[in-house]
RNA sequence: GGUGGUAUAGCCAAGUGGUAAGGCAGAGGUCUGCAAAACCUUCAUCAUCGGUUCAAAUCCGAUUACCACCUCCA
């Protein structure tokens, strides 16, 4: 049974989806006014990962994930680039598109933009006004948050104890006009020239937090299963996200909040993020690391742990995946000579497998633990390659379900061994006959020149064999 | 000041009371003409101090260090 660390709780809690075989959930996305960095990755490859479990579970997911295509940040870039706030949002929707298809990320179900959907925020910020939750002021609307009686459950924050302004990010104008510090917009009037829609409180536009409230309720239900993120959007975020919705609703939000660790960097592993100038954006380490292996590095670590990024650990991840594709090759290669039929010992012990990776699995999405059973496969794998004589549906067994628990990670194995090259098999005959006559300078020159067109011969108790670095 | 998290071998990391999974790197070996690939063997008493217990990495207390959040952040 599937259990899921659940931050309202902070326990983890036995899942059970609203709806028999299928789970709604929600991942707040970025905000599109840069490339995505590692650690905006990091939470779509760690909820992609969750998606997939949840699909080789059995389960039907409806995903949902923003773009935040309109706020501060946004407006200030696209006057920087000299375009409009649009193009801005187009130019790096494209690009987050092409990052995580890159990474082998599955695209959301939906993917809702706020600036799409503002007469669904109005009509919802005035349920607020209508509800006694929020009150204008100068054209900007505010959401009284003492009045929400469980605010502050999500993140164990008392009303009282927050410190006003901490993160010093509030200029004293706002503070100014709202009734209390902790009262947060939920429309902003638009200052002059700044893009803007009409409203009851005139010129303005969505503050952040607004969005996923109307997006998730309007695209998935009152009430969902999962709703997920970064651990920095916590607080104020998700706790905000509550707020609006259940004020506005009636009903319960989210029954499961997930979220994920940071990326860190350096040697004190530092959080990487956009504000601390240390981050690293996908679309230029993708320049020099294959994308299998980025995937494969950050698919698996836990989503709730911090991932350390740094190239000892990329090469860790390099070497362990090549490891992996090795085996496969293998499978593959042997495929080649195999009896036909198959060998019920080794279906038993796939079987067995399959199990045991569920289990460790059903414990929070273990990844780590779930890779170690892929690494008892590999071994038993590449073992049982070892006999004389191995059976075909054994192999197409232990490939298929290989094959089956990497792509929960992300990755796609495919053989190497099988392209096809009249020169380079011609190559192979002339080097196989110098080694029947010991003449091991030509056959060893024949291997190196080949080597240098990225061709790796192998010899093996079944003949020699080639494939592409 | 409030809140939360982390501390296990050179590195990554599992582990929630019974004498430390797994991976990388390293060392040795098997196979090979040599390689490659693969396999086998080998490599730690768990930040510190104190307590509870027949028994603790695991529970309790204290200490230290690091990280994060407190209305910009995945």
């Amino acid at each position: 049974m599937l259990t899921i660390y659940n931050t309202l709780t902070r326990k983890k809690e036995a899942f059970h989806p609203i709806h028999e075989g299928v789970v709604n959930m929600y991942v707040c996305g970025p905000t599109v006014y840069n490339y995505i960095h590692i650690g905006n990755a990091r939470s779509a490859v760690a909820f992609d990962t969750v998606r997939r479990y949840l699909e080789f579970k059995g389960y039907k997911v409806n995903y949902v994930s923003n773009f935040t295509d309109v706020d501060d940040k946004m407006i200030k870039e696209a006057a920087a680039e000299k375009i409009t706030v649009p193009q801005l949002a187009d130019k790096f929707i494209k690009a987050f598109m092409e990052d995580t298809t890159a990474l082998n990320i599955e695209p959301a179900t939906m993917h809702p933009r706020p600036t799409h959907e503002i007469p669904a925020i109005i009509d919802f910020v005035q349920r607020l006004i209508d509800r006694g939750y929020a009150y204008e002021v100068d054209g900007d609307v505010y959401y009284r948050a003492r009045k929400f009686k469980d605010y502050g459950e999500l993140s164990g924050q008392f009303i009282d104890d927050l410190e006003t302004g901490a993160s010093q990010h509030v200029s004293a104008d706002e503070v100014d006009k709202k009734e209390d510090p902790i009262d947060f917009a939920l429309w902003k009037a638009a200052k002059p020239g700044e893009i803007h829609w009409q409203s009851p409180w005139g010129e303005g536009r969505p503050g952040w937090h607004i969005e996923c409230s109307v997006m998730s309720t309007k695209y998935l239900a009152d009430t969902i299963d999962i709703h997920a993120g970064g651990q920095d959007l916590e607080f104020p975020h998700h706790e905000n996200e509550i707020a609006q919705s259940e004020a506005a609703t009636g009903k319960k939000f989210v029954n499961y909040w997930m979220h994920n660790g940071f990326v860190t960097i350096g040697k004190d592993n530092e959080k990487m993020s956009k504000s601390l100038h240390n981050f690293i954006t996908v679309h230029e380490i993708l320049k020099k690391v294959d994308p299998q292996v980025l995937r494969f590095f950050m698919a698996t670590t836990q989503y709730r742990r911090p991932i350390q990024y740094s190239q000892d650990n990329l090469t860790d991840a390099q070497n362990n995946l090549s490891h992996i594709q090795n085996t496969y090759d293998n499978l593959a290669y042997r495929l080649q000579d195999a009896a036909e039929g198959t060998d019920p010992a080794v279906e038993k012990q796939l079987a067995d497998f399959k199990q045991k990776f569920t289990e460790v699995m059903d414990d929070d999405i273990n990844v780590q633990n779930g890779i170690a059973v892929v690494y008892e496969l590999v071994k038993y794998a590449n073992n049982y390659l070892d006999n004389e004589t191995v059976h075909a549906d054994a192999i197409k067994g232990i490939q298929q379900l290989l094959q089956t628990l990497l792509s929960i990670f992300g990755v796609k194995l495919s053989a190497h061994t099988q392209i096809d090259d009249d020169q380079i098999k011609e190559l192979i005959a002339k080097r196989d006959a110098a080694r029947a006559e010991k003449n091991f300078a030509l056959s060893d020159k024949i291997r190196d020149d080949l080597k240098k067109q990225g061709i790796i011969i192998e010899d093996t108790p079944q003949g020699t064999r080639y494939r592409k670095e």
